[in-house]
DNA sequence: CTGAAAGCGCTTACAG
DNA sequence: CTGAAAGCGCTTACAG
């Protein structure tokens, strides 16, 4: 047999008909197919290397198994691991995973669905504005990292724990006086850090917070957390949104002659590959990306399944390392509150 | 119409048959569908947003319109420009890309394509050993950044001139003592890089080359680095194989007091993000991964088509930043060959 | 418990 | 220049 077998194939080889081949191997024999004919079909199936064909049985079934993940980028590692989490989910499930990059930039006008559209089952959005995707109603969508206030479910990291339990390992530390290097992407996670924050700094007795946005890339970073720390009363902590620009803080304090920790504490988010090349490496929360895939690729196959799943919220975890410790006394002693 | 329309929906309200629809919107119509009903055709698809079936299309066509990516990994940054190229040529052709990570140590046996096997025309694979795809003889490959000695076509990047040029550069700042700081993974890619270093050192007189291998990781890069630096008459220039290595020869200098570039030059390979973050900013090879997955994808699609397209090699550029400096006078002055 | 038949939506010879 | 028909490989009522 040269071209690949099919399911008449495995009828004819095992002596049944094909209705009774796809009752087997479809499962749903119990009862209905007696079980020395099962077996026999099974045999006869995996003799010949017989595999399904994708393409009819979608045609039969009206579905595609086959779901879309748009993310804003790929050339960030964290969409990356969120796209391996989603795939290995998926792949249990016989369904497949495109990847779409949708730039921030591009408005749902040139969207590049345009072909697949037609061809997938649902859509797994991550760090996407709920709006993005209203070119797609009908569809089932789960929403990664993103408001979890949509009508669709969503996952997302709990990234509001993640900053209180930054400020209270600075706190810790003796720090009082915060820079928040915020991103400008208007994203609900930046949007949620930035909350979160402000009012972890609020709860800390007489704690201040100054803010400076910046584009999620080193050196426009670079340029905000030099801004953070030109005036007098400078923080002696950096927040930063993002690992990445956590090495903007870097550049900016040896640019102002500022050595990490001793003169200023730095911390990120995410955890990426950054953090631990930096040097001192950098104190962050680690963000389970692959998690966000996985758990986000469930949630869809479920409600492909008719099922109503809930939002989820995934823990992030401090991780510190060396570019926090404490505050040092009588830093930039101007003004700004006392303390001891 | 509840449902989406079909080619059959298309024909009614056009007032034609289902052929003539295929006919027109397969753009085969010349010379055989009168002007004026090709018209009435395209006019009654737009009007109903008529879109094609793929299911049905793959089933009747056998072939799939989709083919696969197979990287390493997606969680560096470079495979993810490399998908992101691939599949803006797929999608000007009407095809779709589904990547799947294949991990180093995974072994045909424990293949993720167990399921997606069936559903693709193609594979493009990068950076994978030749062998790894044995068990996918018969379906067209193209393969990336590999040994352009295989059967299969192959695109690579020209790693044998971008480290002629590193070495142009360090020399013209009066290096010669050179460390190279390997990678021990085994792929072409490494193994050319390291031939072509040895070469080009080679051919500057006096010149000297020290070679440590080391794990694709910060820390595991930066213990080689440690013994690079260790010895006497250590190099002055370290020639890294790649810019995540270089972030490890970064720490090794600090942790041996040297400051770079004044007492060390380093050089990376790739130019990832990482390259801009580390200070100072890493002199290194840019290589354009994305055109890499786009003329990639170029080739396997004219390979479907028939063609039989031949191979290719994609040139990298110096991009000069801070890491590298002239070579200091005296700087270790033991054995080894000397020079002015 | 098992089989014959219909049909998913397309494309392509073939007949007119 | 245009249409009727066949068939890609499945799955699922339906009949026995």
């Amino acid at each position: 047999m040269t071209s690949r077998p099919t399911s008449r194939d495995v009828a004819k080889a095992a002596g049944v008909s094909q209705s009774t081949v796809s009752l087997v191997l479809g499962g749903k024999w119990s009862g209905r197919v007696s079980p020395a004919t099962a077996a026999a079909v099974q045999d006869a199936a995996e003799r010949l290397g017989y595999r399904p064909n994708r393409a009819a049985r979608s045609l039969r079934l009206g579905s595609t198994r086959t779901v879309m993940l748009v993310v804003p980028t790929l050339t960030a590692p964290f969409f990356g691991a969120v796209y391996e989490g989603a795939a290995r989910v998926a792949a249990q499930h016989g369904f497949g995973v495109v990847a779409y990059p949708w730039p921030e930039h591009a408005g749902p006008a040139d969207s590049p669905f345009a072909a697949p559209h037609e061809a997938i089952d649902g859509i797994l959005a991550s760090s996407l504005a709920e709006d993005a995707l209203s070119g797609f109603a009908g569809t089932p969508v789960v929403m990664l990292d993103s408001d979890p206030a949509a009508e669709a479910p969503t996952v997302v990291f709990g990234v509001e724990d993640g900053m209180r339990v930054i400020v209270d390992h600075l706190a810790g530390l003796g720090h009082r006086r915060f820079g928040h290097l915020a991103s400008s992407i208007d994203q609900w996670t930046f949007h949620a850090r930035g909350r979160a924050l402000a009012d972890a700094v609020a709860a800390v007795p007489g704690a201040t917070l100054v803010r400076e946005d910046a584009a999620l890339d080193v050196a426009d970073a670079k340029d905000a957390a030099l801004r953070l720390l030109g005036g007098p009363g400078r923080p002696t902590a950096l927040v930063c949104d993002d690992d990445v620009m956590s090495a903007g803080a870097y550049k900016a304090a040896r640019a102002r002659g500022l050595e990490i920790p001793r003169d200023l504490s730095v911390t990120g988010f995410d955890d990426v590959l950054l953090a631990a090349a930096l040097e001192p490496e950098l104190t962050t929360v680690r963000l389970p990306a692959d998690e966000l895939g996985a758990a986000g690729m469930d949630a869809l196959l479920r409600l492909l399944e008719g099922e109503r799943p809930g939002s989820l919220s995934l823990p992030g975890e401090l991780v510190v390392r060396g570019s926090t410790g404490p505050a040092a006394v009588g830093a930039a002693p101007v003004h700004g509150p006392l303390h001891g």
